[in-house]
DNA sequence: GGTGATATTCCGTTGGTGTGTCTAATAGAG
DNA sequence: CTCTATTAGACACACCAACGGAATATCACC
C-alpha cells in the first residue's frame, strides 16, 4: 500500500501517507506511526525505496521517500501476488471451491 | 479459512483442514503445523469451534472440531469484512482512489 | 508560548515459522 | 507371525517479525 501511494502520487513523506491512505480508504486504512516508520526503513533497506530530507510546502523539514526502479518492480509483483491471492480467498469464502 | 473450510465440509480434524485448503488453493494456502494447531485452540477458546476426540475413518483417534453458533455468526463477520477490505485494496492497487 | 506537523524510538503483545517429539495404526520384509 | 518403517495426527517450544500505542523531540507558525 505504500509502494502504491508513491507510485501514484510521487514523492511522499510518512505523515502524508498515512494521511493519504486514511483518507481514501475512508479510516479503513489507519496505519499508525508505530507500524508505518518502521516499514519506510525496511523498505528503504530492501531498496525499494530512497528517502531524502527536504522541506515541504508548508516549510518544514520532512523525509521524502520515491519508488525505485525496484520499488516498481516489486509493486508490480506485489500486485500480482495480491490478485492471485485475493481470488483464492473470494472463491474459498464463496464455497466456490 | 479455517472456520470457512468446516462451515463446507462440517466437523473435521486439523490434518484434514490444511490438506484440504492446501489442495482447493492448488497449494497456496499452505497452513504450517506450528500455524495450524495454535489456531484452532485460540478459535477453540474464543468459543468458536468446539473439539472432540473421534475416530477416523482410517481407524486413526483425531480431534474434530465444529462449528458452533458463535463461529458461524464469526465467520459471517469475517466474510463481510474481508469483502469490504479487498474492495478498498484492490482499488487501491488499480489507482482507482 | 502554545499548537500542530513530522519523525523517531521504545516496549509489550500477538502470532507465525520451523522443527522436534509423541502415539497409534498400518504396510511390508523376512 | 514378528519386527520394523512409515504414515497420520497432535502438540510443544524457541525464535523472530510485525503491530499497537504511547512517549518524546524538533521546528515553524500565529
Amino acid at each position: 500500500m505504500v509502494l502504491q501511494t508513491l507510485n501514484s502520487l510521487g514523492p511522499q513523506h510518512g505523515y502524508a501517507i498515512a494521511a493519504r491512505l486514511g483518507q481514501v480508504s475512508g479510516g479503513a486504512l489507519q496505519l499508525n506511526m508505530g507500524t508505518l516508520y518502521p516499514a519506510l526503513m525496511r523498505l528503504e533497506q530492501r531498496g525499494l525505496l530512497r528517502g531524502n530530507w527536504a522541506i515541504t510546502d508548508n516549510n518544514r523539514r520532512a523525509r521524502f521517500y520515491a519508488l525505485t526502479a525496484a520499488g516498481r518492480r516489486e509493486l508490480a509483483k506485489e500486485r500480482q501476488a495480491w490478485d492471485r491471492m485475493a481470488a483464492i480467498i473470494h472463491a474459498l469464502l464463496r464455497g466456490e471451491i
